[in-house]
Parts: structure tokens; sequence; C-alpha cells
DNA sequence: TATACTATATACTTTATGCATATAGTATAA
DNA sequence: TTATACTATATGCATAAAGTATATAGTATA
């Protein structure tokens, strides 16, 4: 069934997220996710494998790189890092994201002064 | 080529739109296009056929309904009004549109912290 | 031996939106 | 008269984001 933004959720989100936590520290898809569902970044946790695929298609955008790491517990870790080109593309996401909260505003703005007449 | 927010710019953002807008009054699909395009609701144009695609698919879902009315000048004109389950939709929308806004707060804030250190 | 947790990845599906195009009435300028 | 522009609605095809399901595999623990 339909509902608030169930599906596209917002055209990129979770690669701004991305940006900006791999801006601060470079990181793995698994913890990634982890961070996401803790940080106040979404409302309901992402599924891990939009993180993965993400991940992957900006790595061919060269917007992060990636190299393999060997774990004593558990599987190895694909770590990831933020390029030259990914500190860009965030720059202009936090503009997006901006400009997208001020649009939001318009329409609660609207949708409030009529319950107020 | 990708950028922040070129496709599904927000998931049903459009209909949170149209809703707001049939709320404070009935109207049709050419005069619901203008509206959104000066009120500040959006960064760039819709186009149009997503407007009527919307309008069609709320009144599959009883959210809208319509009836068609003659005009003096140029072609005839569908108007919409709001219906009692198109209110209550609008309203989950406002509440999902505010809980989005605190999340893009939320990676600004991450994003500006990072660049005062 | 079975189960849970960590970790990555891909195939298929659903939804939103963009772009192109079709139809048609009215108004106006060449 | 014809062409163009504006108003008005609608549909087909393409593209992209995200959801769901499933597969693989290492480690830890009961």
């Amino acid at each position: 069934m339909f509902q608030p933004g169930r599906y596209g959720r917002g055209s990129g989100w979770i690669e701004a997220c991305l940006l900006c936590l791999l801006k601060e520290e470079k990181s793995y898809g698994y913890s990634l996710m982890e961070k996401l569902n803790t940080l106040g970044f979404t409302a309901e946790p992402f599924n891990i494998s939009v993180i993965y695929r993400n991940l992957r298609s900006m790595e061919k955008r060269r917007l992060v790189a990636s190299f393999w790491t060997a774990s004593e517990r558990g599987p190895d870790k694909r770590m990831y890092e933020i390029t030259q080109k990914g500190e860009k593309a965030l720059k202009e996401w936090i503009r997006f994201l901006k400009k997208r909260q001020k649009l939001l505003q318009a329409v609660v703005d609207k949708y409030e002064s009529m319950h107020l007449e």
C-alpha cells in the first residue's frame, strides 16, 4: 500500500548520509549501516543492501575509494574512504539538502496557517 | 548524469503539495502547476505530466474527487477537490515532512560541525 | 551440530519522476 | 488563411532510487 516516503525515499538521500559519515572517518558497509541507524539520520532503518549498492555506485563515480582489510574476527571488510571528488559532491549535497529543507518548510507553513484561520 | 535530487525528488512530494493546495481551494491541473511553480514549493518547475498523473492517482485512492467544468475561453477543465480521506492523508504527509526536516537537519549539522574543527 | 552474528553482494520488483508526444480549444499576429 | 502561442488534459517510454529476497562465507557460542 501507498504511504508517505515508502519508495524513492529522497533521491540519493543515502548517498548524502554516507559521504557525510565517510568525511568524518573511513569505514565499511556494515558499520555505516549501524551508524545510520543510531545517529538520527534515518526515521526507519535502511536496508543493508541499499548501503552496499550505494557504496559500489559511488566508487564507480570516484566519490569514494575502497580497499580490503583482513579481520581477526569475522569475514574481511571492504573499507571505504572519501575522495576529493567525493568531498566536492558532499558540498553539493549539503547545498541541496538546505534548499530542500526550505521547500518542506514552505508546505508545512502553508498547512499550519490554514489551521489558524 | 547524476546530480542531487534529479530523480525520485522526494517520494510523493508532489502529492503533499497538491493536497495542501487543494485544501485551500478546489483547483485544476494547469492552475495547480502554476501555483507550485510560484509559491516556493519547488526548487525547479515540475513537469506538468507529473501533476496530471498524481491527480488521477489520488482520485483512484479517493483522496480527491473531480468534475468537469466548461470554460468560456479555452478547453474544459477537470476540477479537483480534496475529500475527507484526502484531508487525513495530508495530515499524515505533514507529520512525515516534519520528521524528514529533522533528518535533513541532523546531516547538515554533522557536516557543519566538521567544518568548525 | 545448530544458531546467531558479522560481512558483502546481486537479482527481481515497485514507485516516482522525467521527457516526448498526442489531442484539442482559443487568441492573435503575419 | 495560416501559423504560432497559450491553455488544458493525457499517455507511453525511459531512468533512477529504494525495497525485498536470497546467496555466500567466516566466527562465536550454546
